[in-house]
DNA sequence: CGGTTCCTTGACACAGGTCAATGATTGTGG
DNA sequence: CCACAATCATTGACCTGTGTCAAGGAACCG
């Protein structure tokens, strides 16, 4: 990780998506005032470790960043891919002690508030405080989301709801509204589904061949929202007549 | 639900495990401060459902209560079983809102504590606010266990985990310190773990087998932790010879 | 440009799902 | 308190979806 020094949120395109971004961006505190310090972190390198201290919290800017949790040691356990102008490691608010690994899925650009800077930000402001926690609770919402789909779907569902996730929160920055760019390999995606590789691949193609989707390599292109929601909610029959 | 009046921590037997009767039992809020309320719920009544208005968090003093979660309307998508001495909707902190449906497994008695009270002791004692957190935290913690767990196993490894983490939990009210009694159907325990009723029932038959367990109808005895554990962890070889 | 990693595809096996029939347990009303 | 009904649990036979293993091809990186 090389610190690159401080961000400069007029001249980030995330300013209005990113939460300390619109905190300053609305004039509630100024972005001096958060310190805002901005690093990279290269592939495969972890920001953090579970269980070690977290002194800042962080935006992921630019890239992608995988979050491992679940003690069983073992085989990696993904549990949420964070792109940019989302948060990382939110969990970790009081207890100052990562509850996850974060590794770098490609070589990503973050920027990171310290919590003491933050805690005083909220403290004067505590709506502030407020926003954060429903964002914590919005993290803990997306994790029994992801839950109740494994639990509950196919293999093509899930990689159709994994897209259609993707889709939702990359848009601003995709490059036409349905292209996109998949940071992650497809073992890190068939880890997240609950699924192998070969599997996500498979259901790729599958996809592609009903003309759903596009895929070449990490470039996704969604040909099909509509449809595709559908087969994400399970509608199998009476499409292949 | 029935209102049965106020609470008597003194004679709970849980007084020293539930989060508010601890509070009280170390005299660092009186219980009669607290408001502690009691109820009971039927088997099948729910106490929230999704969305609802939450004016007191709750805390199960006896039976089983289970949390359904994921926004999946259709078939529901157990998040998460409460047994005497656990806290219930934990999620709803600030949102005020129910992020599950908690429905009673069997009739069950809960007690409540009114946010507005419990915020005005947090304020007063930030101690108790923080360990608040904590609960909070360790709540996101055990879905992301469920979670990696779900991913991970087979369905042999996932009902050995969840008798041993229901043994654990259980212990302090358990007859014997082997015996306990599963408050769900098996149709719930299944949906939990991601698995259908005839399958847990096979699992149960076959730890049965190995003499691990002995289930009969809702009572479960284990037999053989340690034996268990190592089901658990998928050590399924050598062992048959 | 060559090596390495990642992706795709096929053939096959097996865990767990599905369907169905029987047996146990629980709750209810006479 | 018993008997009956309704629910719930167990077991078997069979089938499907996904994992596994293996091989070839594409993309990426230094």
């Amino acid at each position: 990780m090389r610190d690159d020094g401080h961000g400069d949120c007029e001249l980030c395109g995330l300013r209005r998506i990113c939460f300390p971004g619109r905190i300053a961006a609305e004039g509630r505190s100024s972005q001096r005032q958060l310190r805002i310090r901005r690093a990279r972190i290269t592939r495969g390198t972890a920001l953090y470790r579970m269980g070690d201290r977290v002194e800042s919290f962080h935006m992921v800017r630019s890239g992608c960043i995988k979050e491992i949790g679940g003690s069983s040691g073992a085989a990696d356990s993904i549990v949420n891919f964070c792109v940019p102008g989302e948060l990382l490691t939110v969990q970790a608010a009081r207890s100052a002690r990562s509850q996850t690994t974060t590794i770098a899925v490609e070589t990503s650009f973050i920027c990171g508030v310290p919590w003491r800077i933050f805690h005083q930000v909220c403290a004067a402001t505590p709506e502030v405080a407020g926003e954060f926690i429903d964002l914590v609770a919005k993290a803990g919402a997306s994790t029994r989301e992801l839950l109740s789909m494994i639990r509950a779907k196919g293999a093509l569902e899930r990689v159709a709801g994994f897209l259609l996730n993707l889709r939702g929160r990359m848009q601003f920055r995709a490059f036409s509204e349905r292209q996109f760019r998949l940071g992650m390999s497809r073992d890190d995606i068939a880890n997240y589904l609950g699924l192998r590789s070969e599997t996500v691949s498979r259901c790729f193609s599958e996809l592609a061949r009903r003309e759903l989707v596009e895929v070449r390599a990490k470039r996704v292109q969604i040909m099909n929202p509509q449809e595709l929601r559908r087969v994400y909610s399970g509608e199998t029959a009476a499409v292949l007549e």
